[in-house]
DNA sequence: GCCGTTTTCGGCCCGACTGTTTTCAGTCG
């Protein structure tokens, strides 16, 4: 069972205690619960299996949930979870995820009109029953029906790409209106956690209406769905909720880090605040009536006894702790990014020649790059047989010599083949300056030979770096069954490098998981995987991943100097 | 249900907006 599904149940458990009316600080605990499960890096499975004590460590999980996380594991579930499913229909589950419906509401009209599903909902809605029902009225009717009929277009989280895009175009126009002072996204985009389920910008600004008229009117935007004094939500054209709120000045730092979140690392700090003395909210750090800091997030951190957290560590995972300690990493930056060592051409399934993405490289001031077509079992993208691949080279070695400021890599993404082959020779592998090896196919099989397949991949002596090592597609596909920790220790062991996809549908190593590596020493390679001359902009994603992990340049192979990246490769190369 | 330099009980983050009320509960972030 993978942490994921841990998560999942205890989250499933919260949800319908909340549908129960329990206890708000018992349903928060199996919510705490079900985020430690999830951020943990090995598999709480085994560690529940090894030393079943140890789970009590993680924090938030007690000797309640602990026994429950062990039943689950043992038995696919638990007591108190079968109870509360035969309690409550799945279809309420459903029903909560409607925007304006929550677990008090789903209930109510599961008590009074024995409503069950969606359908049921639809179908009362209609026939007009549900604004009889006390609390409930003509409004919140045609808000549910509204809801129903837009599920499929809204509600689904978009890629940090897409969100990144909205906002810097948002906030760009934002900033033209006259009487703002500031203005900058917050929420997920601004910690570019990989997906977004809304859009957060934030305005200082004396008089609050012009901004809000200038956003109602946007042309990326599609409808107002409130409006107050001070906030304004909205959905974009593409379906995604945007939120906007205006601010006086004095409070932008407060609300800049009340609106960046994360709710988890918000709680933490506000718990710190009221310890102190002082009340947090989004205007301000106050002792009593008295303003203490409010302006920028730097003076409030301060006045809590903490440096500035960058937004990307802003995820209640120690980074207090951290700062605290005056033990912030200075996080890796695009521009301390030296290399870019995952690209195709139009050998394989890019679009550009040699020769154009070299020159993209050049113009994006990269020192180094590594040319690395598909190999031969990748047939949709006409993957390289070992001739056309050496044929490939050699035209590489001819082009790379009319240029002096850049170094150009003859390397391969060479497949991990289902029966943990390499998909090309080693006598071949042998001649490249820089093999990635990958699994492309194959992804469902048992961990047990996905292991045997990355292990043996890491045990031949050209490979360079494990590429995209789940295979995960983000909020499209899960990863391979990985055993990270056995993976991790092969690649620290054999002197392989882990690779940060930074391709926005990648990410892949995941924050969690680059971190691990990084912590057992692995060198960690970031590149874009570009298709084409604008694939190398990716690099801002990948860079991002590589911050929320913590990484600073030392741990990041290709933000070294050339000369000293070629140290950190394997002596057969 | 978790947690502890105010330790084994009694806390647990805070405010805006909406709809349905007529002073507030529910939802959301």
């Amino acid at each position: 069972m993978i942490n994921a599904e841990i998560a999942e149940a205890l989250e499933e458990t919260a949800q319908l205690l909340e549908l129960q009316g329990a206890n708000s600080f018992r349903i928060r605990a199996y919510r705490n619960a079900a985020h430690t499960i999830a951020d943990q890096s090995e598999s709480v499975a085994q560690l529940a299996l090894d030393d079943p004590e140890s789970l009590r460590s993680l924090p938030g999980i007690g000797a309640d949930i602990s026994t429950k996380i062990i039943q689950l594991i043992k038995t696919g579930s638990f007591p108190l979870l079968l109870e509360l499913r035969q309690e409550f229909p799945s279809g309420l589950l459903e029903m909560m995820k409607l925007p304006g419906l929550g677990a008090k509401k789903a209930s109510l009209l599961y008590r009074e009109l024995k409503i069950t599903s969606l359908a049921e909902l639809q179908a009362a809605a209609e026939a007009g029953q549900i604004a009889q029902v006390k609390g409930f009225g003509k409004k919140s009717e045609q808000a549910i029906l509204a809801a129903i009929s837009e599920r499929e277009s809204v509600g689904q989280r978009v890629l940090i790409s897409t969100a990144r895009q909205f906002a810097q175009q948002i906030v760009d126009d934002l900033r033209k209106v006259p009487g703002v002072k500031q203005c900058s996204e917050a929420g997920s985009a601004r910690r570019w956690k990989e997906t977004c389920g809304d859009l957060d910008i934030l305005v200082s600004a004396e008089d609050a209406v012009p901004v809000m008229d200038r956003l109602a009117k946007h042309p990326l935007v599609a409808s107002v769905l409130s409006r107050g004094p001070t906030k304004q939500r909205v959905r974009l054209v593409d379906g995604i909720e945007l939120d906007l709120r205006v601010v006086p000045e004095e409070s932008f730092g407060a609300a800049l880090l009340y609106f960046t979140g994360s709710k988890e690392h918000n709680v933490e700090v506000r718990k710190r605040a009221v310890e102190q003395g002082y009340r947090l909210n989004e205007y301000g750090l106050f002792r009593g009536e008295e303003s203490i800091a409010g302006k920028t997030e730097e003076e409030i951190y301060q006045a809590l006894g903490l440096t500035w957290i960058p937004p990307e560590l802003r995820e209640n995972r120690g980074e207090i702790e951290q700062s605290e300690r005056g033990e912030i990493p200075k996080l890796i930056t695009l521009e301390e990014m030296r290399g870019d060592l995952h690209m195709h051409t139009t050998a394989t399934d890019g679009t550009a020649s040699i020769r154009e993405m070299i020159e993209a490289a050049r113009e994006r001031g990269l020192d180094y790059i590594a040319i690395t077509d598909h190999s031969q079992r990748v047939s949709m993208a006409r993957g390289l047989d070992p001739v056309r691949l050496r044929a490939h080279w050699a035209e590489i070695r001819k082009i790379r010599e009319e240029y002096t400021d850049i170094e150009v890599l003859c390397g391969i993404e060479c497949d991990i083949l289902e029966d943990a082959r390499m998909d090309l020779p080693d006598d071949v592998l042998a001649e490249a300056d820089w093999v990635i090896a990958v699994l492309h196919y194959g992804l469902k099989q048992p961990g047990e030979q996905i292991m045997k397949r990355l292990l043996n991949a890491i045990r031949n002596p050209y490979v360079c770096v494990i590429g995209h090592p789940s295979g995960r597609l983000v909020s499209r596909r899960a990863g391979a069954d990985i055993a990270w920790g056995d993976l991790f220790k092969a690649a620290a062991d054999h002197g392989v490098m882990m690779e940060i996809n930074a391709d926005p549908h990648r990410l892949d190593l995941n924050d969690v998981h680059a971190a691990a590596a990084r912590d057992m020493g692995i060198p960690i390679v970031i590149s874009t995987d570009a298709h084409s001359q604008g694939g190398l902009d990716l690099m801002v994603y990948g860079v991002a991943q590589a911050r929320r992990a913590g990484l600073t340049k030392k741990d990041v192979a290709n933000a070294q100097p050339f000369a000293k990246f070629k140290r950190l490769l394997r002596t057969s190369h």
